[in-house]
DNA sequence: TGTACATCAGTGAACGCGCGTTCACTGATGTAC
DNA sequence: TGTACATCAGTGAACGCGCGTTCACTGATGTAC
C-alpha cells in the first residue's frame, strides 16, 4: 500500500518506529534518523511533531512508565487482598516488565536524556510509584512526602526489586536467557520474604 | 614543563585522563579524542596502549571495582565484629562510593560497553561480591554458587543497596545536592534494618 | 457546487559536527658489536 | 666508549561515518465566498 503525502498519523507511527529501533538497536544506538527510515518518510519530517530527540525520549519514557503502573496495578488487583502477596505479585510484575523490555525499562532510568521536568513524565512515574507505596504502607495510610521516614518500607521494597532488576539486565547475576529469566523469577519471592514491612495498625 | 616526544607513562596518562574526562563528561559523552586532547597527545597515540575505547573502559570499570571492593573491605574491618555493623557499614561504603563518583559508577553497570570477559574485571567484580557475602553469610559460610537459593539473602542486600544508590543517582528520589546525599546516607540504615539476615549456626 | 487561496505536513539535498580509525612519517631509546 | 641499526612510541593529516538540523520546496487539505 502506497503513503500518501501526508501520512495520517506520522506521530504515533514515529513513536511506535521509535519504540522498535529502541528494542531493536538500545538506548545508546537510538537515533531519529533510523526512526525516519524504519517508519519511511524523511529524516526532518519528526520536526512538525516532536522538538527533538529528548522529546520523543521522554515521550517514550512516560508511555514506558504508563504501562509499567498500569501492569503493577493489574498484579496487586488479581493477588487479592493479603498484602504480601500483593507485594510479590507487583515485584514480579515489574521484574516481568523490565525483562520483556529491557531497552525500554533502560531508557527510563536514564534521566540526562530526559525532560525530567515533563508533566507526564512526572505523573506516571509518581502513578507507578504510588502503586507499590498502597501495597506496601496499606490503601488506608496518609499521603506522605517520598522523603518521610515513614516511607522507608516503600522505598526498600522498591530498591530491592529496582536493585535486583538492574543486576539481572546488566548480566550481572548470569547471562542471557529463558534460563536467567526463571531463576530470577524463582528467586525474588524468597528475598521479598526476607524484607519486613510493618503492620497497619 | 614541556614533555619530549616520548611520553614516559602514556597508559597510565591515558586512564587517568579517561577518568578525568568520564567524571565530566559522562559515560554517554565519553570519547578517545577528548582524552587524547586532554592528555596533550594526538589522537591515534592510544593505539599502542589499548585496542579500542571498549578496551580502556574496561580497564576503567575493573579500576572502579578494584576500588569498591577495597572500599567495602576497609568499612567492615573499621566496623568490628558485630554483623549488623558491618553490613551497614559496607552499605553505606557502597552508596558513598556511588555519589562520589556517579559517572564511574555509572560506567560499571554498561555491560553492553565492556569486555564482560575480561579476566580482571570479572575478578575484582568478583571480590567485591564477595566481600559483602562475607558479611551476610557469615566468615565462615561455605562457598557456593551465586545460583545457590541459600544466596538469597546476600543478593537481597545487595539489590537494596544497588537499587537505592541507582535510584538516588538518576534523581528518582530528589535531585542534587549534599541535602540529598545526606538524606540517602541517613535513609540507607533504616531500609537495612527491614531486611533479615539469618543467624548462622 | 466550484474556485481561490491559506495552511501546514512532509521532502530531499546540503551542512557542519565529532567521532574512531588509517597511514606514512618522525624521532627517541636501547641493543649489538 | 663509540657507532650502526632495529625497535617502537607518538605524529598529524586525512578518511569515512552517521548523526541532528537547516532550508527552500512541494503537494495535499481545508476553508471562505
Amino acid at each position: 500500500m502506497k503513503r500518501s503525502y501526508h501520512h495520517g498519523d506520522l506521530r504515533k507511527a514515529l513513536i511506535d518506529g521509535a519504540l522498535e529501533v529502541l528494542a531493536e538497536k538500545g538506548v545508546d544506538a537510538f537515533s531519529l534518523r533510523e526512526t525516519a527510515r524504519r517508519v519511511g518518510v524523511s529524516p526532518a519530517a519528526y520536526k512538525h511533531h516532536f522538538a527533538d530527540t529528548r522529546a520523543l525520549l521522554t515521550e517514550l519514557a512516560a508511555l514506558a512508565f504508563t504501562r509499567l503502573a498500569n501492569q503493577l496495578e493489574q498484579a496487586s488487583a488479581a493477588a487479592g487482598r493479603e498484602r504480601r502477596g500483593c507485594l510479590k505479585a507487583q515485584a514480579a510484575a515489574y521484574l516481568d516488565f523490565a525483562l520483556a523490555e529491557p531497552a525500554l525499562f533502560d531508557l527510563m532510568w536514564r534521566t540526562p536524556l530526559l525532560d525530567v521536568s515533563d508533566p507526564t513524565l512526572v505523573a506516571e512515574k509518581t502513578r507507578a510509584f504510588e502503586c507499590l507505596d498502597r501495597v506496601v504502607r496499606g490503601p488506608s495510610a496518609p499521603r506522605i512526602s517520598p522523603d518521610d521516614p515513614a516511607m522507608a518500607p516503600t522505598i526498600t521494597c522498591w530498591s530491592v526489586v529496582h536493585g535486583f532488576a538492574r543486576l539481572v539486565l546488566d548480566g550481572t547475576l548470569g547471562h542471557d536467557g529463558d534460563a536467567r529469566t526463571r531463576a530470577a523469577s524463582r528467586l525474588l519471592p524468597v528475598m521479598l520474604d526476607l524484607v519486613t514491612i510493618p503492620d497497619d495498625a
